[in-house]
DNA sequence: AGGCTGACTTAGGTTAAGCAAAGTCAGCTA
DNA sequence: TAGCTGACTTTGCTTAACCTAAGTCAGCCT
């Protein structure tokens, strides 16, 4: 899958993207949370009561994600209610739903109850189908064994030996 | 984002396909062991020490992913070795490299280091960086916010009120 | 046969993530 | 102004995910 992996322990894993990522969002009610975003939901008792988490850990994940920046929190009013605040996804947490859409692909194909998966995703535009795929900026798809690792700009590298 | 989210409620998550996955890889360390194993990694010391795991958790994880099928383990030999075992991603767990590299290109845009990104991933017949994109099945690039979110043949609904 | 090495396991302890149950508090509605 | 409701917070506890340090064990090499 690579023809780097010679020398892979030359390499520092301390700037890894996808660790970095994981720090932001590597567990399992954040992820969830997320989905429920992703699906609309903006109220506290509804996140808690539809990710199946208690309040004190809605309220503690909701927290930390509006001060990584993947929600927003702003005030609304329903008429004739007093005002609230309501949680939104920004474009830094938006950007997150190729990942939530890859994680759904992979359960649908191998975790899915008997009757299959609970939801399906469509297009808006044509009502078709929508997956996560790998694709290179030449246009072409990408399948899982047809990537090369290369070392990028950031890479940190063992000081010799 | 979607437009049954006036039914929401109406809706039970329990056969989430999203939760299933974060069942099976829902921890730190098991997606970066799943890292290692797409850029080639294939020994048990190599696992623990390039996803800086200790050998206990490094062995439980490892023998969770063979259990649950993403990692296989096969005898192999080096010369003049004795012969022991390799972890090698299988079919089931090379499908989760699309959330892999969702994750991993999060992480470039939103968490990288001053100095970029450690790793880039190429195309390997073109050379072209790789990405992960969203798309349906009628050919058209599809943004996070053009996503409607349909029933699906699993879906449990609430037995009314 | 004896030692080395890679691949684990065992023991003991810490931190983070979770829960249930109960309390607080602000601001409409009546 | 009193009460209700949504949105949390506080308390006290359990479980899961880690760690370090040390021990085991199989099999080629000499």
């Amino acid at each position: 899958m690579t023809d780097l992996l010679a020398d892979r322990d030359g390499w520092l894993m301390t700037n890894c993207s996808i660790a970095r990522t994981l720090d932001v969002v590597g567990n399992r009610s954040t992820l969830l949370l997320l989905r429920e975003a992703s699906l609309g939901t903006r109220r506290f008792d509804d996140f808690a009561a539809r990710v199946g988490i208690s309040e004190p850990v809605a309220a503690a994940r909701l927290k930390q994600l509006v001060a990584d920046g993947l929600l927003e929190r702003r005030p609304y009013q329903e008429p004739g209610k007093r005002t609230r605040d309501e949680y939104v996804l920004t474009d830094k947490g938006a950007q997150l739903v190729p990942v939530l859409v890859a994680l759904r692909q992979w359960g649908d194909t191998w975790a899915a109850d008997d009757a299959g998966p609970s939801v399906r995703l469509e297009h808006h535009d044509c009502g078709a189908e929508v997956h996560a795929v790998l694709r290179c900026a030449g246009g072409h798809d990408v399948e899982p064994d047809e990537l090369d690792v290369r070392p990028g700009p950031g890479l940190l590298r063992v000081d010799s030996e």
